[in-house]
RNA sequence: GGGCGGUUAGCUCAGCCGGUCAGAGCGUCUCGCUUACACCGAGAAGGUCGGGGGUUCGAGCCCCUCACCGCCCACCA
């Protein structure tokens, strides 16, 4: 080592962090070992497969530095790691972004068909496929991609068709005609959970529907007034309701109303749903469009009439607005409806209406026939796991969140009228049988009468995206095989994601896991909150207010924006992510580089054989390096993300940097110091640094990683240290040095009191003063002198005289007083009065501490706290009297 | 209409399933270019922990209640 190793001035984070990746790659850290190491725990992490289509938002970033800070932490803990990265290809996510493209290149889904438009698809995920793991790993994610997933390969295919066979044998799926979510735009079905409800300002109409003349033709002088939202629906109304006991009504129940347009003779009947108070107390009945209509229509044995088609346009049972669009012929009808004379009234009316999702169009409800999975069954076992506790909700309370879901739940509509996805393995035969098989070529023949395969026809709707979502912790494993991955990571162990998708996901994952594999697929879920812009406000690519990952890293670097979405945030609880705070985690980036150059750059030259004893700034940070230990790996093992994160940084940054550090210039700049010594000093403060890095590697891995390699390349014991800081282990807490730190305790008290001081009489900072030092009791001053060197420099005083108590000094200009020690500079200027202010205003204060102490330990608090706090007070009240009594010359 | 979360220093947030003058970062003020770092160092000011009541020797933490803010769930045309 001729040249002296050092790192440069500055750290140039975004230019140097994707090298560092591929050392990390390079070296198979990412890739759990062929075999587990014997005895060694396991941690497998869950992750949210992100949107194949999409690209990394900083809610990806959020969930990528919590996960791969876990990871990264067991990893060095040696425990048997898998992080098992993957995308999801989101159908209808996915359809609705090719839609736009091919609407580019001129085309429609119609217009290319079925196969063509999936082949386009598969063209596009070629393009899209690797882009967000590409930016992942941007963020450092130490991910194994050699396990690289994707919903839509074979594996989870097959995984997809066994779980709907088994569903399906377990009596668990069935087929049926039902009102479902139907999106006019994506011309699909949706799930409740897709629909987004938004409160609107719509219109309440209300219309007149004359009765029925015995002759069957409308008598215009009377009728019966009914009250819609959306008139365009009364083409398809089959009845008029009104309550059972609705005096207003009660002679019109069984007689009929004539639709208007159609001529339809719609009975009057009674149903105890209806409110008399809302509208006119009359309802006209829709069942095909409206889930209570339809409910309704079933009770009273109605016909349902759909008069809506799959784009939301007047169906061919619309008559005279036939091909119209739902909008327009409402208007229409509106209308005519004015013009016969039989519009009652129209007045602006505060609603909910359900929206898509994805495309934020209204949804239709519409009658047709779905795949649905019966939930109640699943759903019982998915909550006795939680409140069994063998699988346990972080932060709890969302526990009842997912409980409420849980009773509530309502069969899951699987099926989507879309291309891109899994198909449902289930076949038809003319005669109506239905066939279900797991089977990737299909079925023989039809399970029912035997029918040849080619007379069959398969299902043309697709799954559901968060149907094959629901299996990802053990389809991604190789489930249904027993492989060997199954058997060495599963079940998984922390399951996190944010919990904006707690049902959609998380739900589903813990019902089809636990029937299809009989386990739990984690023990813990771990929620995240949402990330907000500046304002609290939610990011939204339209206000413009995003902040994106990848500038942020360009900008500042990879460490310092998962610092920052680390620290002060809580589990299932919102962020804001402020320039602010990314400036603040960059900071902290920069303090740890230059901490270690200064460190380096300490290095004596030559370096030879340490010697002599540790020093006590040596033992003070070994041992608070110790105890910072002992707190980083309880906070990493309760999953305190952000406590663990804040500490490790109020670390490295007080214990660490502002006073082990400065002490550490002391001991390598002693005068008279041995080339022994002084390589004991540097070796010291450069295994701290080691320790130190170790500690942050989790949350901070690339600056880290960069200064491990310039530390190890200027440690004489490098050989024996792995030349990778990923691949280290997590440190054991040594000893503590009681001792130690005790005697630092006081010399540091004194150096506050005295910086105080300076401060305070306005002495100049540079200068040198003379400080005296009372120590109340011969271990302070013992304390005193054995940190003395540290003392002086650190408070910038020379010289020290150490005095007995007791001693009349006349002190006039006394300064600092700790439960120590009292001390005072030897001239601080002509600011006597000031110092004797002080020096009451510091007596009565403590007179008054005293007083309370007193006080409490005096009153039932001494005979009903525990010992422990009763002793605490004790101890805080003896401490306070040795203060005064040195304060007063005692 | 139910349910949940929040309300702590000017701002953004911590606060260990009650322990006794309440913490951090940023901002503000005062000093300081002391050869790791001005993306820095030293010091300081700043809070009736949303209001009210209660339980307790003791409450920011528990109970009741009110007030705002936010979110989730929900089939009133």
């Amino acid at each position: 080592m001729t040249e002296r190793p050092n790192l440069p001035s500055r750290y140039a984070a975004a230019e140097v962090e994707p090298a560092i990746y591929e050392r990390w790659l390079a070296s198979g850290a990412f890739a759990p070992s062929a075999e587990p190491r014997p005895g060694a725990e396991r941690f497998v992490i869950t992750m949210p497969p992100p949107n194949v289509t999409g690209s990394l938002h900083v809610g990806h970033a959020l969930f990528v530095t919590l996960e791969d800070l876990l990871t990264r932490y067991h990893r060095m803990r040696g425990d048997d790691t898998l992080w098992l990265p993957g995308v999801d290809h989101a159908s209808i996510a996915a359809q609705f972004v090719l839609d736009k493209i091919i609407a580019e290149e001129g085309e429609t889904r119609a217009s290319l068909g079925r196969d063509r438009y999936l082949e386009r698809m598969w063209r596009f995920m070629d393009e899209t496929r690797d882009v967000i793991g590409l930016q992942m790993r941007r963020l450092g994610a130490s991910a194994d991609w050699t396990r690289n997933r994707f919903t839509m390969d074979p594996m989870s295919a097959r995984a997809v068709r066994t779980a709907f066979k088994r569903l399906h044998d377990g009596g668990l799926v069935y087929r049926g005609e039902a009102l479902v979510n139907w999106c006019p735009r994506c011309r699909t079905t949706i799930s409740d959970l897709e629909k987004v409800p938004r409160e609107e300002t719509g219109t309440l109409w209300t219309i007149r529907y004359h009765l029925a003349r015995p002759d069957g033709t409308p008598d215009a002088e009377r009728w019966i007034a009914v009250a819609t939202t959306r008139p365009e629906t009364v083409l398809g109304d089959v009845a008029v309701a009104v309550n059972p006991d609705d005096e207003r009504y009660r002679d019109l129940v069984g007689r009929e109303a004539i639709l208007p347009f159609l001529g339809r003779r719609l009975p009057i009947i009674a149903d105890p749903v209806v409110e008399r108070d809302f509208g006119t107390g009359a309802v006209k009945i829709t069942p095909a469009h409206d889930p209570d209509d339809y409910e309704t229509g079933r009770r009273h044995g109605l016909p349902a009439i759909s008069v809506l088609d799959e784009e939301a346009r007047i169906n061919d049972q619309g008559g005279p607005f036939a091909g119209l669009d739902r909008y327009e012929a409402r208007e229409r009808i509106v209308e005519q409806l004015r013009a016969m004379g039989d519009l009652e009234g129209e007045r602006p009316h505060p609603m909910v209406v359900g929206h898509c999702d994805r495309c934020g169009t209204v949804i239709e409800p519409r009658l047709s026939v779905q795949w649905f999975v019966r939930t109640k069954p699943l759903a019982e076992r998915a909550l006795a796991s939680v409140r069994g506790g063998r699988t346990k909700i972080v932060p709890e309370h969302f526990t009842k969140v997912y409980a409420h879901w849980m009773e509530n739940i309502r069969d899951w509509a699987v099926g989507r009228q879309l291309w891109w996805g899994h198909r449902i393995p289930a076949w038809y035969c003319p005669d109506g049988h239905i066939t279900v098989t797991d089977a990737e070529a299909g079925p023989d023949a039809c399970a029912a009468c035997g029918r040849p395969a080619a007379e069959l026809t398969q299902e043309t709707d697709i799954f559901d995206t968060w149907f094959s979502s629901g299996l990802w912790p053990f389809s991604t494993l190789g489930w249904p095989d027993d492989t060997a991955d199954m058997r060495r990571f599963y079940p998984t162990s922390v399951m996190e994601t944010g919990y904006d998708i707690i049902f959609f996901w998380v739900a589903r994952m813990m019902m089809l896991g636990l029937f299809l594999t009989d386990a739990e697929p984690f023990h813990t879920v771990y929620l995240h909150g949402l990330v907000r812009a500046n304002g609290g406000v939610k990011m939204s690519k339209t206000k413009g207010n995003t902040a994106d990952p990848l500038e942020v890293i360009e900008e500042i670097g990879a460490d310092a924006l998962r610092f920052a979405l680390t620290v002060g945030t809580t589990p299932g609880a919102d962020q804001r992510l402020t320039e602010t705070k990314l400036d603040g985690a960059r900071n902290f980036t920069n303090k740890l580089w230059n901490a270690a150059r200064f460190v380096l750059g300490a290095r004596p030259e030559p370096l030879t054989m340490p010697e002599g004893a540790p020093s006590l700034a040596e033992r003070w940070i070994h041992s608070r390096l110790s105890e910072a230990t002992e707190r980083a790996t309880r906070q990493l093992d309760e999953l305190d993300l952000s406590v663990y994160a804040a500490s490790v940084h109020d670390f490295a940054w007080g214990d660490f940097c502002d006073w082990y550090l400065e002490m550490a210039k002391v001991d390598l700049r002693r005068p008279g110091a041995t080339p022994g010594e002084q390589a004991r000093a540097w070796l010291s403060a450069a295994d701290a640094l080691a320790g130190l890095l170790r500690l942050l590697h989790p949350i901070v891995p690339f600056v880290t990683e960069e200064i491990w390699a310039a530390l190890m390349a200027s440690h004489p014991h490098a050989a024996s240290q792995p030349p990778l800081l990923i691949s280290a282990a997590w440190p054991t807490p040594g000893a503590r040095d009681l001792l130690a730190e005790a005697d630092l305790h006081v010399v540091t008290e004194l150096i506050r009191g005295v910086r105080n001081l300076r401060t305070e009489s306005g002495s100049p900072a540079s200068a040198w003063l003379g400080l005296t030092v009372v120590p109340a009791e011969p271990a302070a001053r013992a304390a005193i002198e054995r940190g003395i060197d540290y003392l002086a420099a650190l408070a910038r005083v020379r010289p020290i005289e150490v005095r007995e108590p007791g001693v009349d000094d006349g002190r006039p200009e006394l300064v600092a007083s700790t439960s120590e020690a009292a001390a005072w500079l030897g001239s601080v200027g002509g600011e006597t009065a000031d110092a004797r202010t002080r020096l009451a205003a510091n007596e009565a204060h403590l007179r008054r501490g005293i007083e309370r102490l007193r006080a409490l330990l005096a009153g039932e608090f001494a005979q009903r706290a525990p010992a422990a706090v009763i002793e605490r007070e004790r101890a805080r009240l003896s401490e306070l009297e040795a203060q005064l009594r040195l304060l007063s010359g005692g």
